[in-house]
DNA sequence: GAACTAACGCAAGTATTTTTGCGTTAACCT
DNA sequence: AGGTTAACGCAAAAATACTTGCGTTAGTTC
């Protein structure tokens, strides 16, 4: 007979109520998030939401900050799967759309906020831009490349929110990705 | 004999002292922001750096969001002229360049987070908006309008900056360029 | 199912941030 | 020049944020 995971970190206990309490101020961080746009989620007021005690928080993640780049992160995970149309021209409308409608949403925007603010978690974005990367492989004859998805697509769309113009209005997506395509062409 | 400004308010003292802290403080914050790049300046630092009192700085701005967003203002509005080359194509260029440089340094990714932070500031930009437009209704038969500018040349720069990719190298900015060109011949 | 101990809750303590009351300085007006 | 008072500096108090010590709870292992 011999220990279950002998190689695993020794005495360490994810499961049971550490995972509940684990969910419980995720689910906290992101009400209180969507609520207040803000970055900067009180402690206490997680504290008070989630019914875990403060010195527990204080205790795993240290700061807000941190709280809140491991709620995002977590969010990152468990995302939707990248569309597939038949043709690029749809997968990339799709694509452009559904981010619009996400970060309409006010977590979204908070969300965005937090990655930001955390700026240098530059790995929290590469496999999304892997993803991308095979969206576009599916599609023969064309020059695009993840980086161009980014900058034709996700930075107007992002940008404008961040900047607190609306996101882009589905007409300015559709412009968006016939210049992307345009300029794939070439 | 009459009073000086009588329609102005009454009370009001911008001048001496109060300029000269203002002064101090603001210079004492950019500093902070250029050497930690935080958006967070706290306030007992500013006071230390600037000799102001902290409870003047508390009576005076309230809160450091509130003091960080006054000092973007004030830096928004002593910027440096459009560029004017001679041909659309330069002033494009110019203007990437210059942005792609002003956000490469402490301070200015200091500032562009501090922006985005408050957003909804969207006054903040507008006489920006205004002066891309004259730089584009100089140059004839193109349909380019300022948004595309925003989209195609200020977004890709401000969001890879924002999420930790450095700003686009040389060759990137002036393939940029040639994009929006090409999306304003159509 | 009993031993072991990571993770927790709680109360008290420490540190940091922000506010308040009050006397002083100096900008502005006549 | 002299009066008025906005803005200031300072010390003390209040509020808020964070840490620490300790006993308890409940995963995990055997």
């Amino acid at each position: 007979m011999q220990k279950p995971k002998a190689r695993e970190a020794r005495g360490v206990r994810p499961g049971g109520r550490t995972a509940r309490n684990r969910d419980a101020v995720f689910r906290a961080v992101r009400e209180l998030m969507a609520e207040q746009a803000t970055q900067q989620v009180a402690i206490a007021d997680v504290a008070a939401r989630s019914g875990v005690h403060p010195t527990t928080i204080y205790r795993r993640w240290k700061t807000p900050e941190a709280l809140a780049l491991d709620v995002a992160m977590a969010g990152l995970s468990q995302r939707s799967p990248m569309p597939d149309t038949g043709t690029l021209r749809g997968d990339l409308l799709a694509f452009a759309t559904r981010i619009a409608a996400s970060i309409s949403r006010p977590d979204g925007l908070a969300f965005l906020r937090t990655v930001v603010a955390a700026s240098g978690e530059v790995e929290l974005l590469r496999g999304r831009r892997d993803e991308i990367q095979a969206m576009l492989d599916r599609a023969p004859k064309h020059h695009l490349r993840s980086d161009d998805v980014f900058d034709g697509l996700l930075a107007p769309i992002y940008l404008r929110v961040l900047f607190g113009f609306g996101p882009p209005k589905p007409p300015r997506l559709a412009q968006l990705v016939e210049r992307l395509i345009a300029a794939g062409d070439r």
